[in-house]
RNA sequence: GGGCGCGUAGCUCAGUUGGUUAGAGCAUGCGCUUGAUAAGCGCAGGGUCGGAGGUUCGAAUCCUCCCGCGCCCA
């Protein structure tokens, strides 16, 4: 018989699994599959009476294409459900999109142009529900792309009327229990369009302003005068305060006859500006300002010193005119110090009469009569023109004012609402744990929920006032009945009919009036987004509150999960989530200077999920993403992604061949039964249990990179480089049948399994396609698999003798190393060695091994030498005998056979059985 | 400017309550193999643990300050 016809007697791995995964191609065609066989309500259907955990997802805006960031998101979640699923429970996933709000309102008006001002707000709803409807399409096709499993085809909408509805209902019980009222904020505001505007809406450009210098008089002190600066003199009418730093120093300067008070750091500037000398008379810190009370300079009204962390040394005095009307750090400290938020104009930009003489004229052209009216009153110590950066409408590009207007605020305070969300926040489960630090340091410093905005696009706020007395009309029952008509039509018709319409003959409390006028305001999407654990968790029966899990980048902590937090503390008494996990945000490297950068930064990098996934699929963007810390920083360049496709092509092509050796392997007929297996392959599946126990661990801490290193390792390590290798050797040349290969067989289908079932909740895709090829497999699915359980065939005593002989090996490869770089041999097979051992309990461990020493050396012969120093040694030489053509292994017996001249006799054994 | 985080080989990550010479995988270089072959195996090089002080017999680890980056505020 020739060399080659030997070549066909040996078992040669054989498998259709291809080497080259193709994921761009073949992922979608296995979707397609999945959707076919209803693959998500199968999971569902098996698990109907398993314990349920429920991950709440939060919402992604329905707008625009799934960012990375978004599918990062996304996917964290999916790997939970998928792994908590396998562990046994049910674990259903119901997605839902963010539908209202600024950004789509944005959009829609920017795509009319110039119609956007004649539509109606009935028209313009409309084609903001089109808007997110297509979003919600687009998105829903993405995520589904990246491999998350959900009940995609029954999401939750914020503009479901199900869901208006429960945003509704909670607000009525939040009326119910008095935590609503009524009370102003500034906003920017365009007097030219006399409406509101978010922050998007707003441009800044360069503008010349008017700024001035004035002297508000101290109360009851002749000649002694408080120096403020503003570059808004009209805002100078609403003025009620003036705020100075506490720990800044001020100084008492004689400025020729006058007395004036300002901060030290700016005397030198400020008497340039004024063009006076001025002469420092005493120092002190500014909190012994605070309470004392001056003169407004024109209007019969004190304006006291207040405290204020906001004032700075950049410019003008130290001493901050304060018109907590005007300004939002105003309105801020104003709301410490009990002020008004005062603020005499109207929506045309009109003084009302609340502003005295300057009633009734434009404010921009009433700056110049007040500075006027200052300069004769000889309260202006100096004025100059400045040019700076100032806000401007986005749409008719004239200037904007900060007005404080008629909002709703939620009272953080009222009920205890604020403390006991603290003291909630303390039993929640929080991952990292500095998130329980962090999402209380902002419900101590947050204030009162602001939960109205005069946008078109959302839910109303179903509150009435009085026509004629004006007094808010705050009822939960009236509520109620709204909520009633919101179930059957929606919210829409809050805008299309009138008052009386809605709720019928009623009279103001206050006044008697009948005639009564609908909120024109919508809610803030935060409150319909915070309210999900009522619109979700608790309508949708195969849900449960509170949930398990809530997931979201750490920017929820001021977000969602504090708008979660507060209206169900306000409304159940106790935290919709018992867990909380956060990730942080995607930064690239800037190739120039080395340093990271926040993704939205980076010109011309792709941002969009779409691409990665048809660059290098999906299964390895998910393994990108298991692969990092992801509560930090999470890096992001070509070159991470080349380094995980590196990784994915490590773990698939050991899975191939451990698939390859498998195909003459029927698990039913040829398992060998744990107790009748060889060394090697008890070795295997103890540290295969090993690996499980650590995975399942990480799983359960959601430290996904501690799965991703750990079966790199294992694959790179414990199989390709070590067990594969060297039983190769052995499933190659005995026959098919023979105990030692059907042995490893079984070590190696486990193995397969047991590393399919691992990484499916990480790699759905191609845990699945490894699945399809496994023998005897249990489910059809992997994805309806149960998760492995450790602890069943851990040998530590073995793994311990094992340890040892691979810490030959290691010694071993060094010595074959050197023997290869001297030319004495080529391949190990070519080789003998003599190991002498380190000492004498060493030596008899490795003389019990026997001919398991040539199989792990991978060489033609090993003996056990004498005893003879204190360290390990392995000595290599030529291997002995004639090369055996079929095995390739070294031997004396060669030609012992007539009829196979060129065998050995293992090999002769083999090829004549057949067994 | 404030609050909360992060910073360990080229890359992604380990590194117990402080305790030998700071590890792994990948990448790189050099070999071997050609029966996992657009694969596989071996060996080697590579780090002032962001920086500077301090505590300690001893610091990647504890403290202070600084630098850089991110999130949230202002």
């Amino acid at each position: 018989m020739s060399q080659t016809n030997y070549k066909d007697t040996l078992n040669l791995p054989q498998t259709q699994f291809p080497m080259k995964a193709n994921l761009p191609q073949r992922e979608p065609v296995m979707l397609t599959q999945w959707e076919a066989g209803k693959l998500y309500e199968q999971i569902q259907a098996a698990r109907k009476e398993a314990p349920l955990f429920v991950l709440h997802d939060g919402p992604p805006f329905a707008n625009g294409d799934v960012h990375i960031g978004t599918a990062l998101n996304k996917i964290l979640k999916d790997i939970i459900v998928k792994y908590k699923t396998m562990q046994g429970f049910r674990a259903p996933y119901v997605p839902g999109w963010d539908c209202h709000g600024q950004p789509i309102e944005f959009k829609v008006k920017k795509e009319l142009g110039e119609k956007a001002k004649t539509i109606s707000q009935a028209e313009l709803r409309k084609l903001c529900r089109d808007y997110a409807a297509k979003y919600i399409d687009i998105q829903r096709k993405q995520f589904k792309r990246c491999g998350v499993f959900g009940d995609w085809e029954h999401p939750y909408l914020t503009m479901s009327p199900e869901y208006e509805a429960e945003i509704i209902g909670t607000l009525a019980d939040m009326v119910g229990d008095g935590y609503v009222y009524r009370g102003k904020k500034p906003v920017h505001w365009c007097a030219t369009c006399r409406t509101a505007l978010a922050e998007a809406e707003v441009e800044y450009a360069d503008h010349l302003s008017h700024s001035v210098f004035v002297k508000f008089p101290l109360k009851d002190l002749k000649n002694e005068f408080a120096l403020i600066w503003t570059t808004t003199p009209w805002t100078l009418p609403a003025n009620l305060a003036i705020a100075v730093k506490s720990d800044l120093t001020y100084v008492r300067v004689k400025a020729g006859n006058e007395t004036w008070l300002l901060a030290e750091g700016l005397v030198e500037q400020v008497g340039k500006a004024c063009g006076v000398e001025l002469a420092v008379i005493e120092k002190f810190p500014g909190s012994k300002l605070e309470g004392i009370k001056t003169r407004h300079p024109f209007i019969d009204r004190d304006s006291p010193f207040i405290l204020s962390p906001h004032v700075t040394l950049e410019q003008g005095t130290g001493l901050v005119h304060t018109a907590p009307g005007h300004g939002a750090e105003d309105y801020e400290i104003g709301q410490k110090y009990g002020l008004d938020a005062l603020a005499p104009v109207d929506d045309g930009g009109v003084f009302t009469a609340d502003a005295g003489q300057f009633a009734g004229q434009f404010i921009f052209k009433a700056n110049k009569a007040i500075v006027e009216h200052l300069r004769t009153l000889g309260a202006l110590a100096g004025s100059a023109d400045l040019t700076h950066s100032y806000p401007h409408c986005w749409r008719c590009k004239n200037p904007v004012i900060f007005r404080a207007v008629e909002q709703w605020f939620i009272a953080l305070d009222h009920n205890g609402l604020r403390q006991s969300a603290l003291t909630e926040a303390k039993s929640v489960n929080w991952v990292p744990s500095w998130g329980a630090n962090r999402i209380s340091g902002t419900i101590e410093q947050r204030p009162d929920w602001c939960i109205s905005r005069q946008r078109a696009w959302g839910v109303p706020l179903p509150f009435l006032q009085c026509g004629d007395c004006k007094k808010p009309l705050l009822s939960r029952e009236l509520i109620l009945k709204f909520r009633e008509k919101v179930v059957k039509d929606g919210v829409d018709i809050w805008f299309e009919r009138s008052a009386q319409e809605l709720f019928g003959e009623v009279k103001c409390p206050a006044c008697g009036s009948g005639k009564l006028e609908k909120s024109p305001d919508i809610v803030d999407v935060w409150f319909e987004s915070g309210v999900s654990h009522r619109a979700v968790l608790k309508q949708r029966e195969e849900l449960a509150h509170p949930a398990d899990v809530y997931l979201e980048g750490s920017d929820q902590h001021r977000g969602w999960f504090q708008s979660s937090l507060m209206t169900a503390m306000a409304t159940e008494k106790h935290a919709p989530f018992k867990t909380v996990v956060t990730h942080g945000f995607l930064v690239v490297r800037v190739e120039e200077t080395g340093k990271k950068q926040k993704i939205s930064k980076s010109a011309g990098r792709p941002a969009n999920a779409e691409d990665y996934i048809n660059k290098y699929g999906g299964d390895v963007l998910r393994l990108w993403i298991s692969s990092e810390d992801y509560q930090g920083d999470i890096p992001l360049s070509d070159e991470i992604f080349e380094g995980v496709s590196d990784t994915y092509r490590k773990i698939r092509n050991t899975l191939r061949i451990l698939l390859a050796n498998l195909y003459d392997f029927e698990p039913a007929k040829d398992a060998v039964p744990v107790g009748k297996m060889a060394e090697i392959d008890r070795w295997l599946l103890s540290r295969l249990d090993a690996l499980v126990g650590d995975l399942t661990e990480a799983y359960e801490r959601f430290e996904f990179r501690r799965v991703y290193h750990g079966v790199n390792a294992f694959c790179a390590v414990e199989l390709s480089s070590f067990y594969v290798d060297v039983t190769k050797d052995l499933m190659y040349t005995l026959a098919p049948s023979s105990p030692g290969r059907r042995s490893a067989q079984t070590a190696m289908h486990a193995t397969v399994a047991t590393l399919a079932k691992l990484l499916a909740p990480i790699m759905p895709f191609t845990a699945e396609e490894v699945w399809s090829f496994l023998p005897g497999r249990a489910t059809d699915s992997v994805h309806l698999a149960s998760f492995p359980k450790a602890g069943v065939a851990r040998d530590s005593e073995l793994e311990a003798r094992w340890a040892k002989l691979l810490d030959v090996r290691r010694v071993a490869a060094l010595e074959l190393e050197k023997a290869r770089q001297a030319g004495t041999i080529g391949k190990s097979l070519e080789a003998q060695v003599e190991i002498r051992a380190d000492n004498a309990a060493t030596q008899q461990l490795l003389e019990k091994f026997g001919p398991v020493l040539e199989t792990v050396l991978i060489v033609s012969q090993a003996k056990v030498g004498q005893l003879t120093g204190t360290d390990l040694q392995v000595m290599v030489a030529p291997a002995a005998g004639q090369k055996c053509s079929r095995c390739w292994r070294y031997t004396s017996d060669i030609g012992a056979t007539e009829a196979h001249p060129q065998l050995c006799g293992r090999c002769v054994d083999a090829v004549t059985q057949k067994i």
